[in-house]
DNA sequence: CATCGACATCGATCAATGTCGATGTCCGTC
DNA sequence: GACGGACATCGACATTGATCGATGTCGATG
């Protein structure tokens, strides 16, 4: 949906709706929503996996073939589950020359982050607290 | 619990492997399966918003009754996602007199989000950086 | 231009999941 | 002890999702 997020521009996709601290009050079924789709895509072990690896990858970045030496998927089945992240607005899709590279987007990792944690960067204290509005 | 996990004992159930930041190295297939439940168990809307609601609520507990005039779902059906959220440890059941209360459990609360920030302590994860860095 | 390699898409199959109504269990009350 | 309310379990149904083999697309190379 196309509203403007108060403060907390970290360059959302498309639902994105970041700094939802969980437990600072109930998350709206809109909300929920547009949070869902990334946590159903990092929901399955091999995407889960996949994620870490490009993350923890060197330079933060890695291609198809860099991958499926650690699965025991099929090409097609990782493909798919990269195209699963990538529509979830998880990872980034590269492509140089005949390799596809994938990157992490750190923006909906903080907004992942941001769900369980009081708010790491931006409005640092007062957000997870007793903070009355 | 049959394995001690090395620092960070947060005291958490069963498969909880804590202080795993997801960019610092590949998370390993067992890993993965061990924290995959409790992502299964909050992505779907019905099930986030419970668990927000819980947290949310009054004393950080609620009971059945509580919960279902928020959803249009019938009474068996957010039963069943209640056991949902409870069999992956993430909700403790605690019944008092005719009614059933749910509490959040914090490590579980913690394990999640120490999943995509970067660890307090050491390196920080040049990876996910461009944002902290 | 023919070929090969990297990756994506397609169609099919089988298992898992969300949802419901009906029913069961337990507790408090009259 | 019978009734009613709160919650869980059961069985059925439709939908989603994970996986595969076969095939398509595109760039590099000879």
């Amino acid at each position: 949906m196309s509203k403007s997020p108060a403060a907390c521009d970290v360059g959302a996709p498309e639902g994105l709706e970041c700094c939802v601290p969980l437990a600072r009050e109930p998350i709206t079924p809109a909300q929920a929503d547009g949070v869902v789709p990334m946590l159903k895509a990092i929901a399955d072990p091999a995407r889960l996996r996949l994620l870490s690896l490009v993350l923890s990858h060197e330079g933060g970045e890695a291609c198809v073939c860099d991958l499926l030496p650690y699965f025991d998927l099929s090409q097609p089945t990782i493909s798919h589950h990269l195209k699963v992240l990538h529509d979830a607005g998880l990872l980034h899709r590269e492509k140089r020359g005949t390799w596809v590279y994938y990157i992490a987007r750190p923006e909906a990792m903080r907004a992942l982050g941001s769900l369980f944690t009081a708010a790491p960067s931006p409005v640092p204290s007062a957000a997870l607290a007793g903070a009355g509005a």
